[in-house]
DNA sequence: CATGAATGAGACTTCATTCAT
DNA sequence: AATGAATGAAGTCTCATTCAT
């Protein structure tokens, strides 16, 4: 079914956008090998190689907040919650380094002509609230259990929450003053940080 | 002059790659334009596009350190330096939104291959060092001052730059949780995180 | 079908190196029109421009022999034979003076690389030992038919049928010592100094 | 002086035409560089590559002739003024292996254009009729001491000298029945090849 | 629906030639 | 007279897209 070929197609682009680490080397006829797809069938799906990579960025943004979502619907308390967001997130942009980029500061280097630039930045202003949303719900957790005396106001949990990212994309990257860290300790003082600085 | 020719195409490299927001779609034309020369003339001072684009991004992150050196030698007390410091980061970012990304993760979206790679990540880890040690002279002063009780470790000082730096770079991204707050604010509100961080 | 389209781009690329006497001047855009194909079909069917040349020297090559083949066993006396032989030399070199050169002295003066080059001396080498091969089969029928009292040794006749085939050249190149005779006296000549030298 | 310059330009040339086997591969600053002289004074002396390459050709032909010439007047007898004919046409073949096709076939693999070709033809010509009758002289010698009992027409006589070139360069070229074979030898066989068809 | 052969616009790169010094 | 930096025309090759099957 059509839909099937279009999904098959988005893991397919997806593969290869994090194979190669750039975009714009990126081939219809890798795509479409890769998906086990004749050349010109791409076209039956997409108006263009532009609107397939769009289109799978799309795709890809609205699994990130799917998995997010689920990763902390697993109950627990406010640790175990704040620990599996950030797990998520960790393994998301283990997973794909090169959108990492793209979700945190929401810059297209992709080679997308500027339509289909604002049709992925709305997209990706979709997730940011998402996240921001499932964010504060985190919070209120927080401070239900008193772990965080008074709920804090957005400024400061936003940036708190940005810090927590940021100590893990260094810690994946593998920056040496990080290197004689186990990830547990990182999560651990990540943690710590945060609630100090909520405090 | 040899030298001359060849920054003036470094100049209209990044001026294109900031442009266009994507290196990928650049032209050796373009460039070639941009500079005022002939097509052919750049490759008498570079042996492929490659190699030009490669040079550009090194010639910037030089110019990057160089003038976050000059903002934070310009003396006064800590508060002054950290707030020059972060001015100086948030000018560059601005100035060259493309290479934030770059230089905050070191990944490199570029359409460059794996030989100039390497030589753009040696010389990236160089100026990243060179942050870090400016970075820990800030925390010294903050130190001998009395606004930090002691020392912190590496990790904290570190992840509590990075975290001023993922303020600005939310302000300046324009998110909407920041929006009615001017550029002071925030900053204010940045120092004051941070040494609260750090106590 | 593939085959076809390989075989019409050799006819394409041998016509043009005909014409042109020069194979460093034949554009891949030239061979493509000749052969009414469009400029990128070309690099459907071969890697590149010196892979096409190299080919289709080697399929020139193929072709020779294998004309040559046909035109000896027609059948007929040693005389007969001889004549075949020397006429289907006479034409292939007419029909290309360019590679008369090639075959002649296997140097390669066109532009193709060392590791094409290879390949063609290989294909070359193999051309000239079933000419060879040919000749003393020839040989050995003048020598059954009492036209030649004994086998002579392999350098001689080697030589003599060399000395032939510069008549030919000769006399097809128009010398002016040559003016006044015809193709048919040439061949007669030919065939008395070439028996004379042999006895 | 100007001349000088000329004839530095022309071996400089020439030095690559024989390094490369291959003309359209030679570029104006190798010649210009072999030469040790800068790439824009070749202008001064040649209109164009074409002309200086073309110059070169003839620069050449003109010396083979010469040297051919000294190498048959040091005196001796038939059978040394024949031999040394012959040594002089092979190490000028083993100089000089491109030429070797361009000298025996008055073919122009050369990227030359047109005009430059004629220019070059009636110079080649001119040397074959020298070489033609050098080779008459040392036929008329070969008659005067009586090793040639009449003198044989010019078809013959030219014959037999190509025949002769012909095992020169069969021999140099190395093809496989020729190696048991010393230079003395072939040079002997040759010889006496030549009186047989002759007689 | 599915395909992949065919295409040609356009990119990178080379190099003969010019010209200011 | 000598130079070599600068140039741009022209060539090779890539690849998104089309279309007949």
């Amino acid at each position: 079914m059509g839909t099937d070929k279009k999904i098959l197609l988005y893991e397919a682009a997806l593969g290869l956008i994090e194979e190669k680490r750039d975009m714009s080397n990126i081939k219809v006829a890798d795509i479409a090998k890769a998906a086990d797809i004749g050349k010109g069938t791409v076209y039956e799906y997409f108006k263009s190689k532009e609107q397939l990579l769009a289109e799978s960025i799309i795709y890809f943004l609205k699994k990130c907040i799917k998995t997010f979502e689920e990763s902390i619907n697993s109950g627990g308390g406010f640790k175990v919650i704040y620990m599996a967001a950030l797990k998520n997130i960790s393994s998301t942009m283990t997973a794909s380094r090169t959108f990492s980029q793209y979700i945190t500061f929401n810059e297209c280097n992709f080679s997308i002509k500027k339509t289909m630039q604002s049709l992925i930045e709305e997209h990706f202003e979709n997730m940011r609230r998402a996240y921001v949303e499932k964010f504060e719900k985190i919070i209120d957790i927080g401070v239900k259990e008193g772990v965080l005396k008074k709920k804090p106001d957005k400024f400061s949990w936003l940036i708190a929450f940005g810090n927590s990212i940021m100590c893990i994309v260094a810690f994946k990257h593998g920056f040496e003053e990080f290197v004689d860290m186990t990830e547990e300790e990182m999560m651990e003082r990540s943690y710590n940080m945060f609630v100090k600085v909520l405090t």
